[in-house]
DNA sequence: TATTTCAGCGTACACGTGTAAGCTAAACAT
DNA sequence: ATGTTTAGCTTACACGTGTACGCTGAAATA
């Protein structure tokens, strides 16, 4: 009956507990520097030097973190971009697939937020990364989309992304009645974006 | 020659110390949590038990840099406001004396971001606080200088402050080629939450 | 079956932390 | 002149941290 287990996967589900036990601690009082590997070896259940069998840092884990959260980040991109049809638009579908990712994973992205301005150079490098990745796609669909220039569109997807994970930061703390104010909101200064940079296209400055 | 100094006096200059040493303390990898009583104690010169006679916390010290940064920041209002003129438009204006402030007090600047969205919920609340003041003296310009609803006015202020915000943060790690780029999109990017909102009032959604 | 590999463990160390307790000396009030 | 207040000091403690070292037992390999 029970399963063989090969050393190889042994250590592979060890490691994600890890992971798993890291992501477990990130609660709104801890950042990632502020996450002990104790502490962590103590959540996933080993002891506190067994921990270099599987990572040479702490860092290696923050940064092992960002990459899942960027990872879980892309995958909402490419899910938002299915979901845009023409009565529901691009705007009003992102900005729901958003919000819907911050509530379902508020500690993934809080993790982005905080080490966004965070205590670590390779952390902040790391979480820049990954808005670029986000910034760079909404660019290209802009371009593809829109009557406008490269670095106009580069110009609103920057705004447009700034304006999106401040939102997502006020969501973090918001009650419910908060959260569709917070979202309908963001829609309407997305729209303030985009139509403004309609202007700028036909009356440049 | 020398100056009589009261007890009193000499206690507000050891309080003042302390400010100075914990200022001082905060770099690009400092957070205010993790600014700890025996370092601003050693900078400033005292002993480490001899803090709690000016500062209950360090947590009080660090509600008091919060309070300060926001000061600071109160009068860059002020002064961006003064110098408004109708060759210099309000948006280069603004943005401009908030680039320049945020270069020459970064860590002053750094403080309010990092702790936006650090690990202490007192902190974020008090920089909230300070956030809300920038965005409301917007809010009232914006409705006394343009044609607008009050509610607009605020989802107009409310844009233009993210992306201000986020620029500064951006300006944090930028090299001296970076700083100017930035601003100058910032500026366009404030054009265009300007034009687009102008244009919400006349076609509202 | 005999040998090698290695994930995980327990012990131990030096370090920085917050802060409690009691003392000193100087500024103040009387 | 005398007594009180108090800013600052020294000493001491318990705690959590990262990590170096050497061991064990089981899986992998030959």
């Amino acid at each position: 009956m029970s399963q063989k287990i090969t050393r190889e996967q042994q250590k592979l589900q060890t490691r994600q507990n890890i992971i798993n036990a890291a992501f477990a601690s990130l609660d709104a009082t801890k950042s990632l520097s502020s996450v002990s590997l104790r502490e962590v070896a103590r959540v996933a259940g080993i002891a506190p030097t067994s921990f270099y069998r599987h990572f040479k840092d702490i860092d290696e884990l923050g940064l092992t973190l960002v990459d899942e959260a960027g990872l879980t980040l892309r995958q909402l991109m490419r899910s938002a971009r299915r979901r845009i049809s023409s009565e529901n638009g691009a705007i009003s579908t992102s900005v729901e697939t958003f919000v819907e990712f911050v509530l379902a994973h508020n500690n993934v992205f809080r993790l982005l937020l905080r080490e966004h301005t965070g205590t670590s150079a390779d952390f902040r490098a790391a979480v820049l990364r990954e808005i670029q990745h986000f910034t760079d796609e909404l660019t290209d669909y802009i371009v593809l989309k829109e009557q406008t220039t490269f670095s106009l569109a580069q110009m609103q997807a920057d705004a447009m992304v700034k304006i999106v994970f401040s939102a997502g930061g006020e969501l973090l703390d918001a009650s419910d009645v908060q959260i569709s104010d917070i979202t309908e909101r963001t829609k309407r200064q997305l729209y303030m974006v985009h139509f403004g940079a309609t202007v700028l296209v036909n009356k440049p400055v």
